[in-house]
DNA sequence: ATGACGATGCACT
DNA sequence: GTGCATCGTCATG
């Protein structure tokens, strides 16, 4: 995968890929584009802090922060410009399907990822993968087997440039935090 | 030092 | 559809 890419891009790009974290995940389904100092809604756009100091150091790299005081969400850091992010908002289960139910507390396969808070839980992120790699373990990514249609919406759960279109998803998926609009 | 506010999820109506 | 838990982060004083 081209973490270089910018994320606008790079969101379409991870539609279809595997994301397993010690060998628990899926299929990314749904994901959402942050672009640094010119996005309103980035964590990024007031500039570098302790919080999002990962979004400005090197693309690759897992951005995980909490949400809610009480959600876990994880962002793949990418672009060849600081403070651009991916958020990762859903996943459609393939592996560790009973490891997730047990993290969860839930059977439904569809309920097991589809929301970022959910996707995290399930996989066991927090705090402690912020900043690692994601081409080394216990992160596994790997791109689409083949092309997938995508479908285009505007973000979920912000204020700020709650217009742009930067939401993407697997068309027609089960999976979806949210349906996308026809 | 303090207060406002979330890139959410869940229970309940 | 509505309400609320729950707390770290950041802007302000």
């Amino acid at each position: 995968m081209d973490f270089t890419a910018d994320p606008v891009t790079f969101a379409q790009e991870l539609i279809g890929a595997t994301l397993l974290v010690g060998g628990v995940g899926g299929l990314i389904v749904e994901t959402e584009a942050y672009d640094g100092e010119d996005d309103p809604a980035a964590h990024s756009f007031r500039g570098q802090t302790a919080r999002n100091a990962v979004m400005f150091g090197p693309p690759g790299r897992a951005y995980v922060y909490r949400s809610y005081g009480l959600h876990w969400c994880l962002n793949f850091v990418c672009g060849s410009r600081p403070g651009r992010a991916v958020l990762i908002r859903a996943l459609e289960p393939t592996s560790g399907l009973d490891v997730m139910r047990g993290r969860r507390g839930v059977e439904a396969p569809r309920s097991l990822c589809s929301g970022p808070g959910k996707l995290c839980q399930a996989l066991a992120i927090d705090l402690g993968h912020n900043g690692l790699p994601l081409d080394a373990p216990p992160f596994q990514l790997a791109p689409p087997a083949a092309p997938v249609p995508v479908a285009i919406g505007p973000r979920i759960g912000i204020t700020r440039a709650a217009d742009l279109p930067w939401r993407f998803g697997l068309a027609g998926s089960p999976f979806l935090s949210k349906p996308f609009r026809d």
